[in-house]
DNA sequence: GGGGTGTCTGGAAGCGCTTCCATGCCGCGT
DNA sequence: ACGCGGCATGGAAGCGCTTCCAGACACCCC
């Protein structure tokens, strides 16, 4: 790799491949070579080459050079980025697993149905991106379609889908764990605070976890108590009223499992709030172990965020490399990670 | 806009211009001009060529068009993405300023310099992106020369550069604020945990933050002690072990300020570790008032760091549309958020 | 010495779009 | 009736690159 000048040339239009061949003395193709490493270039005329396009501080049009390879370089990230920390931690995943690619991120934040559907409208063409990642969503079916007629593929993390690969974890099990934990603890009234059920593209991970919650009570022969599972948005403030609502019923939870971290430090701050001890006298899960849990010493149930994007990168990668890649979901471990925020029933 | 099929064609590659030309029977030009929304085409022609396009399931390539138009509708941001909440909250921002826009966001992490480098290298051209924002870096004199022989404007959030317009809070005034309110509250032994000092390209708020921090002491009358000064980097750990250094000290610091939330989370834990109560023996202040700041009651100096990359949108948006702007620092307002980490000096 | 066999090179087509320009047509005014 | 302005339309060039293809040449072996 030859150093570039530092500072390039005060021409006004940026040099182009013809700019170089003409200035090297040499044809277009001769110029492409040259730039792309083909062989075959006899190695004056390289010189030469070269030279120009340090001369001219030449670097190729991305785009033209996309047009003509009908290749992009680019890969699309389609994350609904607000609505949550581990999204984040997932898009850092992605961007390390992509780190040593030639592949470039394009974000998309699909917070709006609006917006979402111009999302996948764009890539659906295929010449946005070669590839996609899907963080916590499913696209639409008619836009896999799309996708997949315009050969594009696609890999979803933390979202499934019977025909792509997918990283997800068990969300069911996990909230099965986290359940079973507070039970264990001697926990009888065990309230749960989680998302409102999921649209037609956003995560179901709150509900699959309302569902190992719902599990974990039965086998332990736990009657539901009517009061005790309450649904909001994935924000903390909305989460905090919620058990503000929940700390007040006549019975209140002696714990409470959140499906999310985000969510469970809402949950704390009632708490706090209310000057209810945590844990003697209110046993508080999370789910993710996003950053602010260990320093808040959240109970939680570790899901690897990282992880998971870096992973969907790799599979991403290989399927654009061309490797046979199965169509199925990769599970990752989850964890419980017990911390301060969770101690035996007192009273 | 029309509703467009739920299941596209069964075709094998995507329609092209051509295609909706031929099957509407008309000429390429035609179909651009449908497609683009100019005046002058016949409403049956028109028509034709809308049913062409619903049949086919079309969509320009956008690539062809960037070749074509010169413009890509994407705008680059380069953030060093991994290393600080706040840059990801300032994204957040960049998002929301670009939702209304037909602008695309491409982001490039550039933890690395090699990354770096590479990031500015494609902008350079002119043909990856129509605008640059560049979140908590300042882009090497070479690449800006580039970008502004190439007419790609480029705003700065959270850096400072004399020929570009860029978005800012006074990170000085910021530092000394916090530390004034630490001499308030009659400390004396004041510690400073921060970064390494900026490279090349580096956020250099921790350095302005230092200075903020000195000339405060200074203005109070106070000798800077020795030891008191310490940097690290921008990560809750490592500031955690530069404080339990500090704490240790034959003569430790009674208030710690410390020049990002992320560290102040460090130093929190560390206290915490060993078992010196915040505030009554330690109290502790931050600077971004990130959103963990506020569950943990961390005393901070707020920074609007949503609206700084909200803002920058907007002003590379108006350069963007032509609109002549002015090449200025605006700086954005900042406020002390007094919680639950500082208190008076009790010994 | 002639016909391979290679290496090196340039021309030109093509990627899918926009847009200038020329053409054809209509209706209007005189 | 005829000419002209203006609307509607298609052809073709051009955006900057890759790559197929063919030509030019050198070299080698029989």
């Amino acid at each position: 790799m030859e150093a570039l000048p530092d500072t390039p040339p005060k021409s006004g239009q940026p040099a182009t491949i013809a700019g170089v061949a003409a200035r090297a003395g040499v044809g277009l193709a001769t110029v492409s070579r040259v730039v792309n490493g083909h062989p075959n270039v006899a190695g004056p005329t390289r010189e030469r080459v070269l030279a120009a396009i340090l001369e001219l501080d030449y670097r190729p049009s991305s785009v033209a050079r996309n047009l003509s390879l009908r290749r992009t370089f680019v890969i699309g990230v389609v994350v609904p980025f607000f609505t949550s920390d581990s999204a984040v931690e997932r898009v850092r995943g992605i961007v390390a697993g992509l780190e040593a690619s030639p592949y470039d991120l394009a974000l998309f934040d699909v917070e709006s149905p609006d917006r979402r559907r111009r999302a996948f409208d764009m890539f659906g063409r295929g010449d946005r991106a070669d590839g996609l990642l899907a963080v916590s969503l499913v696209p639409p079916d008619a836009e896999l379609a799309r996708l997949e007629a315009a050969q594009i593929p696609c890999v979803l993390v933390d979202a499934p889908h019977p025909s792509l690969p997918c990283v997800v974890s068990d969300d069911v099990a996990g909230g099965e764990v986290a359940t079973r934990y507070l039970l264990d603890l001697g926990h009888r009234r065990i309230a749960f605070v989680g998302d409102k059920p999921p649209d037609r593209f956003r995560f179901r991970s709150s509900r699959d976890r309302t569902e190992g919650y719902l599990r974990a009570l039965a086998r332990a022969g736990l009657e539901r108590q009517p009061g005790y599972v309450r649904q909001g948005t994935q924000s903390r403030h909305v989460a905090r009223s919620i058990a503000e609502e929940l700390l007040r019923l006549p019975e209140p939870p002696t714990a409470i499992f959140a499906a999310s971290d985000t969510q469970a430090l809402g949950v704390l701050e009632a708490a706090r709030d209310l000057g209810i001890r945590v844990p003697d006298e209110l046993s508080v899960v999370g789910f993710d172990d996003i950053e602010a849990a260990s320093y808040v010493g959240l109970t939680t149930v570790r899901q690897p965020l990282f992880e998971s994007g870096r992973r969907g990168a790799e599979l991403l990668l290989q399927a654009l490399a061309g490797e046979p890649f199965a169509v199925r979901t990769e599970t990752l471990p989850l964890e419980l990670v017990v911390r301060r925020s969770t101690g035996p029933r007192k009273r």
